[in-house]
Parts: C-alpha cells; structure tokens; sequence
DNA sequence: CATTTAATGATAATGGTTTTCATTTTTAAT
DNA sequence: ATTAAAAATGAAAACCATTATCATTAAATG
C-alpha cells in the first residue's frame, strides 16, 4: 500500500543513511503521524512512553533530531524556550502550510492559503540556491510575524 | 539627518510604546547597527560591557526581547542552543536577506540575491494574510534548509 | 554462534534564559 | 526644585530544555 514491501514510507530512507529501525523510532514515527500540532520533544516523550514505558527521554530527542537532519522533521522554535517539530510531508495528515506569528503573544497561526504563488516562487529560488551555493535544499520555512488583534 | 529632531531613527517607535530612552538601551541599539552578523545576546553583552561596564546580561536580554517584540529586531534559531538576533531595518547595514541552513553543520549561508521575485510575492501574501487573519504585520523570514556540499 | 557496531536509557551535567528583588533612574505631579 | 509614582536596572539565584556520559542491550554481519 505505500513504498516497497511492508514498510512505512519512511523505512527507505532509514535504510538509505544505514540507520536502524528499532522500536522506540517506529512509536516516535507513529505519535508524528497522528498529530497535527507542533508538538515538544515533551510531548512526544509523554505519549511514547506511554505505549512502551522503556522509551527515554533522551531517545526522543535523539530520534527527533536524527529525522530532522534526514528532512523527514522540521524543527521550530517559535520563541517560547522549547523546540517544536512536525513532519513534513504527512501522508493523510496535515498539509503544507507555514506560520503567522504574534511578537506579544506568541500565538501560531497555521496556514495553508496562497500557496499557489509561493510553489512557484519557492521552487525558482530553491533550483537557483541550490545550484550557486552547492546545497541539497529538502525544505522550506516561510514565516511572517506581526502582532495579532487581541494584542493590539 | 534622520527622524525628527536630533534623534535616532527609532526612538520614535520607544515614544510610542512608552517606553524610555535608556543609556542601556542606547547602547545596545548602537552595538546592533554596527554588526552585520546575526549575534547573540551574550555577543552583544560583551560589547555593551566595554562601553559601560555597568551594564547587566539581563538588561541585554530584556532589552533584546522588547526589540524583538517591537519588530526592530528578528530573533533567529539556528538550531545550536542560542537565540541570535539581528536588527531588520539597519539604514547602512546589512541588507535584506535570508537563509539557508545545512542541516548537519548548522552552517548558514546569508543569500541576497533572487529577492526581486520575492517582493512581489511576499507584499502579495502579506497582505492577504494580513486581512484575513486581522495580523498587523511587520516582517517575514524566509528559511531554505539542506545539507552543504562539505557535509554531502 | 561469535563479533562488531549501533542504539538505548538512567543519570548527571550543561548552559542559555528567566525570575527575583532590592536599588536606581526617569517621569510626572506638586 | 521636591516629591511621589512608575519604570528600568543589575546581581544573584533559579529554571529547565537539551546534551553528554557511560554502562547495557539490541541488531547486523560473516
């Protein structure tokens, strides 16, 4: 049903950095595709060890920092002291979207309007990074910041 | 030369918010226009250290964050545990740019150049985004991220 | 099965950032 | 000016997310 034999989409490229697929990375795999927020490392180490009491903190933030560097997590810090992370690309989950950020209240604003102009945009300037300064560009972040109305 | 009176450029923008024209506060704006690299508050502590011995890591801070609150100043995470920040209008300074971030070294590439595209795109967006969600916007940050060709 | 290598998890340590609170400075009022 | 109220400051302590350490366990390789 997705990918090559019985594997999630993600197991290819598991396979591709030599990195192993145990456990604890499957549950952390699992909790990202079935949230839509931006969750805390915290966050995702609450639910995790929940179905397995033997999964660490330290794993979570080993395993969530491992799927950033391969592309599969984007990792933001929208000013609140804690890192957030969402999958990127979320077969069934949530689609792409960027953030609209409130300087007072840190409030986050999803969205996921006028894209239309941006993927045209984006993807020129990504081909034209890419080439001049050598880079292997996997992901984008567009985010805008302002204060919201119950701030003003 | 600049503003109204004898002025620097934002000290209109204290005035509005209320909030004081302080020598530690001067002395950090100063040090932040004559910087073209996204510091961090520790970098910037040092500096306002020399000039005035007398000022505090926690006024550094405090008057970052209000900077920051006030869209004067973009705060940054780069992903190595500390805040960088960087004034968004320096009359002088650096230009408007973004970033491109490898994933694996932390690397960070400043790119200017293909903003022409960009403008168009972004004054569009902006102003849809604005409307819709009542979002007073001031900035935008526009992050590309990958993997550097040394880390390939 | 044996061996090597990778991954894990409990704990301790790190260090950037924030809180606390007494003091000083600035503004507004008298 | 003098005084009273409010804002800003700085030293030190507290916080807390994240990372390093290291002994143990699990997985891949031949």
């Amino acid at each position: 049903m997705m990918g090559r034999g019985r594997g999630a989409w993600w197991q290819d490229r598991f396979a591709d950095r030599g990195a192993r697929i145990t456990a604890p990375r499957e549950v952390v795999l699992e909790i990202l595709q079935e949230t839509d927020d931006h969750v805390t490392a915290a966050d995702v180490y609450v639910k995790a060890h929940e179905r397995n009491p033997s999964i660490g903190l330290t794993t979570v933030y080993r395993t969530l920092d491992m799927l950033t560097q391969m592309g599969i997590v984007q990792k933001f810090d929208f000013g609140d002291g804690k890192a957030r992370y969402e999958l990127v690309n979320n077969p069934g989950g949530k689609k792409h979207h960027h953030h609209l950020v409130c300087l007072r209240c840190k409030a986050i604003v999803d969205y996921t309007e006028f894209l239309d102009d941006e993927l045209e945009f984006i993807g020129k300037t990504q081909q034209r990074l890419s080439k001049k300064y050598d880079f292997d560009i996997t992901d984008h972040a567009i985010s805008f910041y302002g204060v919201c109305a119950r701030c003003r």
